[in-house]
DNA sequence: CTGAAAGCGCTAACAG
DNA sequence: CTGTTAGCGCTTTCAG
């Protein structure tokens, strides 16, 4: 690989007359823009990012921390996000932290190190104080999971609302018994959705028991499988359950759908919306989020911090989209 | 955010010296050593990756490319890929380029500019030439699908013997009328598993009829979905499906549980063993390709590759995973 | 309009 | 065992 002295020396030019083509910055006679053209082409020259990024210090790299990559709701957001950087010239890493403190304190470094130029979170593992410590000095947006109150720009939903919302569908469905499977309730959006559940039972006069809601540690299929066995094993059986995942509802699905024999039929309510939601069967009734949007969002936010202007955070639409999985 | 000449002042010694203990390389006294440690904790100093990396010319970066993300089976072959690469102190960069050449040509000038080390491709639309070229100089390892013949190393599993195999059991449950959603057969694995198809009717003495074969554009649900009421809609319906992907199988599977009225029951194989297979209703009967491996293959391929050892392509064992779509 | 030269942060000869 | 120094490839003053 050619580098720009050797393209200088071809061109018969200096290297700072090639770096002036090569950033078409200030002016350079048509005449010897074309030599150093020439001499670019013949030696197929491609400039060295590493050279440039360390004087320039910036890598046009963007961090995208996730749990793991394997849930479909992260994927979405991912392309938006992707799409959004590409087409400003920024590229994305991939990181998955897998929950593990380590792992997340090299990305932190990464951006530390000026190997990458900012950080979008969309891990609710994540540690929040080294998080805002980082913030201070580097830009940071958080993505659907983030900190109340906190000072790290975010695009979420309303998760309170939504469930509420959720929630209200399947009383007005003529549910009473509604159960909830919701995840670690360490994580906001965990509580935040048990709180608009609670709400709405609360509205219309149902009990909320404990024997009701049941709490996952991951959301992984399995987990949803799990909770929906144990919910069918409760000696009152509820008659509609609200999960706080796609993943978990489709869970929930395949374990009503080929497990203990029920008395009457559950109907099942999802979160985000995810493209397989829709290949179940029955398809699943869910809550929609706009992921790929939030993904475009969260890099115009990262991109405009990066810029040093100011982020507001955003609230985004979610949607109910009724399917078959509550229509019994 | 200091650097090695604040850390050497601080500590009164050379940017050598604080090298030297940043690299545990040659011997440094303790003592010297230990002032050092301080200057570094006290400065709370990371090393710049952009310098070092400009230095030694290495970025232990190595891209991933593929299609798309939202197809689990990457998915998968990624979690392998970045755990291998994160337990030798490598990241991923995951460069989806949406089958487009621009794209993929930003990533391939990434290797070229030293910004990457190497490149793990398992996109079937990348350009095989300019790949073959940028090989030449550069470690490339194709993951899945690959090139007979070519000269790029490859992980991958035997898709005609899979196909064959799969389909054979489809005979073997007494099915006649087999049909193939395969994808576009401009990608080896589907001319591959075509042929597999075809071995096994021929064995069987069955007829191989055109209007039993659809090829998809992509791989989505939706095809699969679509390629299935093609096939229903034909006035001599097949009772078993081959499709060559897991996520066409679901859209199938779909397309069959809630559309046009079929006179006999219809056996449903897939291809990957993706998470979702066995969270569908019924669950999908498949081939297993072992894609967590294979990624850590992969990536231990390109690590090997990079260190300038000569690296062997590796076949990989499939297997049939037997569920109750083929058992009516 | 163009060239010379400094310097981004680091490592690795080479000397001492 | 440690310091000096050159240089990785690039951009950007500062002169001319």
């Amino acid at each position: 690989m050619a580098n720009i002295q050797q393209i200088a020396q071809h061109a018969g030019v200096s290297v700072a007359t090639v770096s002036r083509v090569l950033n078409n910055a200030t002016s350079v006679t048509p005449e010897t823009r074309r030599k150093v053209e020439v001499a670019i082409k013949a030696l197929n020259y491609q400039p060295s990012m590493l050279g440039r990024n360390l004087r320039n210090s910036e890598s046009r790299l963007m961090l995208v921390l996730l749990p793991s990559i394997s849930n479909p709701f992260y994927t979405e957001i991912i392309n938006g996000i992707q799409n959004t950087a590409i087409a400003n010239n920024y590229n994305i890493l991939l990181c998955e932290t897998d929950s593990k403190p380590e792992r997340e304190n090299i990305y932190f470094n990464m951006v530390k190190n000026k190997l990458a130029d900012g950080i979008i979170s969309m891990d609710p593992t994540v540690n929040m104080q080294k998080l805002n410590e980082l913030s201070k000095d580097h830009p940071v947006i958080l993505c659907s999971e983030y900190e109340q109150g906190g000072s790290i720009p975010y695009v979420t939903v309303d998760s309170e609302v939504a469930a509420y919302q959720a929630v209200k569908h399947l009383i007005k469905l003529g549910n009473e018994k509604i159960a909830l499977i919701n995840s670690d309730e360490k994580f906001l959006y965990a509580r935040l959705r048990r709180a608009g559940y609670e709400r709405a039972l609360k509205e219309f006069k149902l009990p909320i028991r404990d024997e009701w809601i049941y709490n996952t540690k991951e959301l992984e299929f399995e987990h949803g499988v799990q909770a929906m066995r144990m919910l069918l094993q409760l000696e009152e059986q509820p008659n509609a359950v609200f999960a706080v995942s796609d993943t978990l509802a489709i869970g929930a699905l395949k374990a009503l759908n080929n497990g203990i024999k029920v008395d009457h039929p559950i109907a099942i309510m999802g979160f985000d919306n995810i493209s397989f939601s829709s290949m179940t069967n029955p398809t699943l009734t869910t809550v929609a989020q706009p992921m790929y949007k939030m993904g475009c969002l969260a890099a115009e936010m990262l991109m405009s911090s990066m810029k040093g202007e100011k982020v507001e955070s955003i609230v985004m639409d979610h949607e109910l989209i009724i399917r078959e999985s509550t229509m019994l």
